[in-house]
DNA sequence: GAGCTCACG
DNA sequence: ACGTACGTGAGCTCC
């Protein structure tokens, strides 16, 4: 039987429009969000129903429609965005090369096109489904008809399928009724008025008693609840009128016979519309494409490399007798070890087979920039300073776009050279990082590749440093950074390996213990560490009354379970067992397994990953060794200084807090600040208004909670959950606080706003932090954005102010000649492990260059301690 | 590889 | 009416 699968193209462009980042762009600078959502979504219902008969029908934007017309009537009306209409013509020509037909009418909508096709359809005994974004088309459902909404769920995509019962089951209504409902509730979204004071329930229990507004019109009277009569009476025709504007129609002339909208399997995934992604930079979408490798390769290789191989000497010579300002380098370390690379020079890539190549910035005219793709991992190889007149393309995008997910070459070149390469994955396999294992030819071709990338990104990645206000917060706050992190990555920390292990065994003997006395007390031995095997013990063996649930299935997180402590005595012994687990396997298996041969640990500080501006840690994360409970602290006494050192620790009091004061310029706050230490206890004194002396530990407490939800976008909800109190009483705190410090008030407005208006916040110093979900049509995403939007600024403020107290503090080591070195920054504190005959000096230096780190309107303070582990130095 | 849980600021 | 705090990384289970 032939199927036939019909598409809202504005809708479903619309919903990738908004779903997606507007950071997408071609190299051409055409946004490409709208059409990777669309194909995204149209790849997998194609996938799923292989239809034979595809129609797509798109609105004529001319004011000529009911809604339209109705919007310019409001006075409301406003045109698509320019990002999303650019996307218009594109989609309609990738539609057009895999020969999908497009229907647009003057005079009606997309949904008059497919509810008149759907019957079209329907009546030729095609099978059919429609594809919308949109709710409203809900009322095309029948029984043979299916409509499919797409879903986006936790960042996952799925599909709600309705016929006419599903509609029924969900609504109350059959999908004729629910145009009635439409009539009265109204949809702002399409811009249908609706009764005022009926929202949806009203209407659903309207409707199912009536079925038609005529019905409900004529009973009048009768109609509850009060308000919903009183509204509907005097606005019978608004109701009326609304309905009709909500009514699809089902009998456009439609010039082109359904019959004619065949499509093939091989037209959709030919190397025609392969090549227009490739043009489009759709390179996501690539991998759903299975052509034969040659076909690929030709099409892939739009930047024709066909490297040299050159002496380093003749390099050096060309390099420096060139009129060229910059080359770029490629390479790979294996093994801890430069064996050559490849190096770009205008259009050429030259390839070295000489460790030589180390040498080459210092051989090269200083002149002549040299820029890398991830300059962290090469500096020590060729033993690089910050003064030395390089450029990391890596970094300097990550402050373009700091929400992509890696910022390797083949990112670079697509988003800025408009070039898709095959990126490393693809050319080293799967998990392979030694050259020898993934070929000679491969391995050309990525150092080329790379070479060529940095080369000829950089003065493209400057442009738009310099248009996006960054350029200074690169050369001043993020390169030099580069360096520090780079000596504190090969610094590492000293761990005192004995200690963890006798921790451990200690560890051992209590797990074993509790493991035992958690089986007798289930009546089983089970897997403990497994939610859902834990889930069936609790809920359903010992019927622990359930609370939150997660997707699948009950959730046994520490606050379900600490709200269950009292009722089973298996539940402290669970919590224990589990925090002891913990310790064992993240803190003192995962550590140990870290020491390199040094006796140290040398975890990554990673630059470009977070959305905020922070640094991460990985391998292991030392941003995140326990401090809150004793038996974590334990942990930290392993981390000690090497023989001749101590620790020197300085963090940062409630930066986040005093960044906030200052850029609100709330001057309550301010003073609070500058008036005492306690920034909770004053809180709570003005906010409760109590004189300090008389605020209790619990008032402390709450004040202290809302100053941490004001600084990640409050929520009634999210302070009531956190205080365990009613969202009521918590939204009295936060209207409170907001009466104290109403400019705090004012600045968070004005941070959503301006994120409403240009799509991105800043820092202080500039950083950019775009937020898509401010766009997203759905509740959830929006408020999160929101939320975002007030976090951002400060979180990433004071991002940066430790990112230039680290260069400061750094620079002063080095410039004093100290044999103390900066080994850890943990997001408001940093560890330097101090000469013992340097304690005063790196107390003294180590205060003074964080508390002067940046000038702010708020006196920044840092408590600083010294000891001899960890655990001490707190 | 995703989902859950939990360690940190 | 929607379902929630902001930013991370690692280890475990289970599909």
């Amino acid at each position: 039987m032939s199927k036939l699968l019909l598409i809202d193209g504005n809708s479903i462009m619309n919903r990738g429009y908004y779903a997606l980042p507007k950071t997408l762009t071609s190299a051409e600078g055409l946004h490409t969000n709208a059409l990777l959502g669309f194909l995204n979504i149209f790849y997998k219902i194609y996938g799923e129903e292989k239809p034979s008969n595809i129609i797509v029908a798109f609105d004529v934007h001319q004011p000529t429609f009911r809604h339209e017309v109705y919007k310019e009537y409001k006075g409301t009306r406003h045109g698509m965005d320019p990002e999303l209409k650019e996307q218009m013509p594109v989609i309609k020509e990738i539609l057009g090369i895999m020969n999908i037909k497009c229907v647009e009418m003057g005079g009606f909508e997309a949904d008059d096109i497919i509810g008149t096709y759907s019957r079209l359809g329907e009546a030729e005994g095609m099978e059919v489904s429609i594809l919308s974004g949109d709710r409203d088309l809900l009322q095309l459902a029948t029984d043979n008809i299916l409509v499919r909404i797409p879903k986006t769920k936790a960042g996952q995509t799925t599909v709600e399928n309705y016929y006419a019962k599903d509609v029924e089951e969900e609504y109350g209504v059959t999908p004729i009724e629910f145009i009635e409902m439409k009539g009265l509730m109204g949809d702002t979204s399409d811009n249908i008025p609706g009764v005022q004071g009926i929202g949806p329930k009203t209407a659903a229990n309207i409707i199912q008693k009536y079925h038609t507004i005529e019905a409900v019109l004529e009973d009048i009277e009768n109609v509850k609840p009060d308000k919903a009569r009183k509204n509907l009476d005097a606005e019978r025709e608004m109701a009326l009128f609304s309905r009709d504007l909500a009514t699809i129609k089902l009998d456009v002339d439609v010039a082109m016979n359904v019959n004619e909208s065949k499509v093939t399997e091989a037209d959709i995934y030919s190397t025609d519309v392969y090549n227009t992604f490739l043009r489009y930079g759709l390179r996501s979408l690539l991998k759903k494409f299975d052509l034969k490798s040659d076909d690929k390769e030709q099409i892939e290789s739009k930047i024709d490399i066909n490297p040299i191989n050159i002496s380093y000497r003749e390099l050096v010579k060309k390099i420096n007798s060139s009129n060229e300002n910059h080359i770029g380098i490629g390479l790979t370390v294996i093994n801890d070890g430069v064996f050559g690379g490849a190096v770009s020079l205008k259009d050429e890539v030259y390839i070295i087979n000489s460790p030589e190549i180390t040498d080459i910035r210092k051989d090269v005219d200083s002149n002549i920039a040299v820029s890398f793709i991830s300059l962290k991992e090469f500096i020590k190889h060729f033993d690089l300073t910050a003064d030395d007149n390089l450029f990391d393309c890596s970094v300097a995008s990550y402050l373009i776009d700091p929400l992509a997910n890696n910022y390797n070459y083949s990112f670079i070149a697509s988003h800025f050279l408009g070039a898709e390469l095959e990126d490393e994955k693809l050319l080293m396999g799967k998990d392979s990082v030694n050259m020898f294992s993934f070929g000679m030819d491969n391995y050309r071709k990525l150092i080329s590749y790379m070479a060529y990338t940095a080369n000829h990104s950089m003065d493209k990645i400057k442009e738009k440093l310099d248009d996006l206000g960054e350029m200074e917060l690169y050369k001043d706050v993020e390169y030099p950074v580069i360096f520090v992190l780079d000596s504190m990555e090969r610094i590492g920390v000293n761990i005192e390996k004995g200690m963890l292990v006798e921790y451990g065994k200690e560890l051992d003997v209590r797990i074993k213990e509790m493991s035992s006395k958690i089986y007798e007390l289930a009546g089983e031995e089970f897997n403990i560490n497994s939610p859902k095997q834990l889930g069936v013990i609790l809920f359903e063996k010992l019927g622990l009354k359930s609370g939150k649930k997660t997707k699948s299935g009950y959730s046994t997180n520490v606050d379900v379970l600490n709200k269950l402590r009292d009722d089973h005595e298996i539940i402290p012994l669970i919590l224990e067992y589990r925090s002891v687990t913990k310790l064992r396997s993240t803190y003192v298996e995962g550590l140990i397994d870290s020491i390199k041969s040094d006796g140290r640990i040398h975890s990554k500080f990673n630059q470009t990953v977070t959305a905020t501006g922070r640094l991460s840690s990985t391998e292991p994360n030392l941003q995140n060794i326990p401090t809150r409970t004793a038996e974590g602290r334990e942990i930290r006494k392993s981390f000690v200084p090497s023989e001749g050192y101590t620790f020197v620790d300085a963090d940062y009091s409630q930066i986040e807090l005093r960044v906030m004061a200052a850029v609100s310029e709330d001057t309550s706050l301010i003073d609070a600040f500058s008036s005492s230490k306690d920034i909770h206890a004053i809180t709570a004194s003005q906010v409760f208004d109590v004189p300090v002396e008389e605020v209790t530990p619990g008032l402390r407490r709450r004040a202290k909670a809302v100053n941490f939800g004001i600084i990640y976008g409050i929520s009634s909800f999210g302070l009531g959950e956190d205080l365990g109190i009613s969202r009521k009483e918590a939204k009295e705190y936060i209207d409170k606080y907001f009466a104290t410090y109403g400019r705090v008030k004012e600045y968070l407005d004005s941070c959503v706003e301006t994120a409403k208006e240009t799509g991105v916040v800043k820092t202080l110093y500039g950083r950019i932090r775009p937020i898509p979900e401010l766009k997203s049509s759905n509740f959830m995403q929006r408020s999160f954005g929101e939320r975002v939007a007030m976090n951002s600024p400060i979180q990433g403020t004071a991002a940066d102010i430790i990112k230039i107290a680290m260069i400061k503090v750094y620079d002063e080591l080095k410039k004093r000649g100290l044999k103390s070195r900066l080994i850890l920054q943990i997001h408001d504190e940093l560890l330097i492990e101090t000469a013992l005959d340097e304690v005063d000096e790196v107390k003294e230096l180590l205060r003074d260059n964080m508390e002067n780190a940046v000038e702010l309107a708020v006196p920044l303070y840092v408590d600083v301690h010294t000891g001899d582990s960890l655990y001490d130095a707190k």
